[in-house]
DNA sequence: CACTCGTGGGC
DNA sequence: TGCCCAAGAGT
């Protein structure tokens, strides 16, 4: 939960998560459904997607116990080398180091490292540096304490409080006033626009949803109304009618905007525009997601759904 | 390697 | 407001 998210956030998940999922057999025997069910919202979908294999392999391959080595936590699915190396060192106490964004600030900082940290060769030597510093013992506590001197006192602000840090004697950047350049991140690019629209589509009172496929980009195994990106030269009407034809078969007409919302989804920022729309005529059919389902508006609750159609979903059970 | 994946919060 | 960043990993 904690990969590029932070504490704050990542705390009341945690909390109902542990609750839903007491151990690795509960979590291994659990449906997808409901894995991504309590971790709407937090983003990073895949997290969940892969802790649920991860916890089917170590049930099943492991004997229900989390392998103890960093090589062993390495072959699970969702578990890199800072994941491996965090388990090894805090669950296990085995000697393993730790480079997460806040130890990559700290390094950078005080050895003066230059270059981009997500590349070679920094990346190299920034784990080669975290492995020569580990203590002989007490291997938990020293990773612990390098992550959070970098959330609580190096951080990302141009001037962070060297003031009161233990380092700052044999702090290259701080002696050479240079906290404010390292490291040196890559520039990200810059948020491309994006429209889409989605369709509310009634029958019998209940509301047309349908489950994106695994082979899409994002969101993946998540319920959402029939949507697409607006084409260039396509009126949101148009993409409306093509949403549910590709989705489920039939076309529905989009009638009024019911609900607008604005996304920002890593790179994209997105408007997603909600139309109600009039009936659909015929048999539908699961096309262009995996499956299909006809709700009430207070059944939208029980649906693992991204945080926009989780919008207008609300939006729709309070009409 | 380069690119992708969500969302919330800080300033 | 727009940008930066957050206990990264998979392809």
């Amino acid at each position: 939960m904690l990969q590029q998210t932070g504490v704050s956030t990542v705390a009341p998940y945690f909390e109902r998560w542990m609750d839903r999922f007491g151990d690795v057999a509960a979590l291994a025997d659990a449906t997808e459904d409901e894995v991504l069910h309590a971790w709407q919202g937090l983003g990073y979908y895949s997290r969940a997607r892969s802790l649920h294999k991860a916890a089917q392999v170590v049930a099943t391959e492991h004997g229900g116990r989390v392998p103890n080595t960093v090589d062993g936590l390495l072959a699970l699915p969702g578990i890199g080398r800072y994941s491996a190396g965090a388990i090894a060192s805090i669950a296990y106490g085995a000697r393993a180091a730790v480079v997460d964004g806040n130890v990559v600030r700290v390094l950078c900082r005080v050895f003066g490292l230059r270059g981009d940290p997500a590349k070679s060769p920094l990346s190299n030597t920034l784990w080669e540096a975290a492995e020569r510093l580990l203590p002989k013992g007490e291997v938990s506590d020293f990773n612990q304490a390098l992550m959070e001197l970098g959330a609580t006192v190096c951080h990302p602000k141009a001037a962070p409080e060297c003031v009161r840090c233990p380092l700052r004697k044999r702090c290259a950047a701080h002696l050479e006033g240079t906290t404010a350049l390292l490291p040196e991140l890559a520039k990200k690019k810059k948020p491309q626009a994006v429209h889409m629209v989605a369709a509310i589509v009634w029958r019998s009172g209940k509301v047309l949803v349908g489950k994106v496929p695994e082979t899409a980009g994002r969101w993946r195994g998540m319920w959402r109304f029939p949507s697409v990106e607006v084409a260039a030269r396509e009126s949101s009407e148009a993409a409306v009618r093509r949403a549910t034809r590709q989705w489920v078969g039939r076309e529905a007409a989009p009638r009024d905007l019911f609900h607008v919302v604005k996304l920002h989804v890593t790179r994209y920022r997105i408007t997603l525009d909600a139309y109600r729309c009039g009936p659909t005529n015929g048999r539908l059919r699961a096309v262009a997601c995996a499956e299909f389902a006809w709700k009430r508006p207070d059944e939208l609750a029980d649906l693992a759904m991204p945080k926009g159609d989780r919008a207008i979903a609300n939006r729709v059970a309070d009409v």
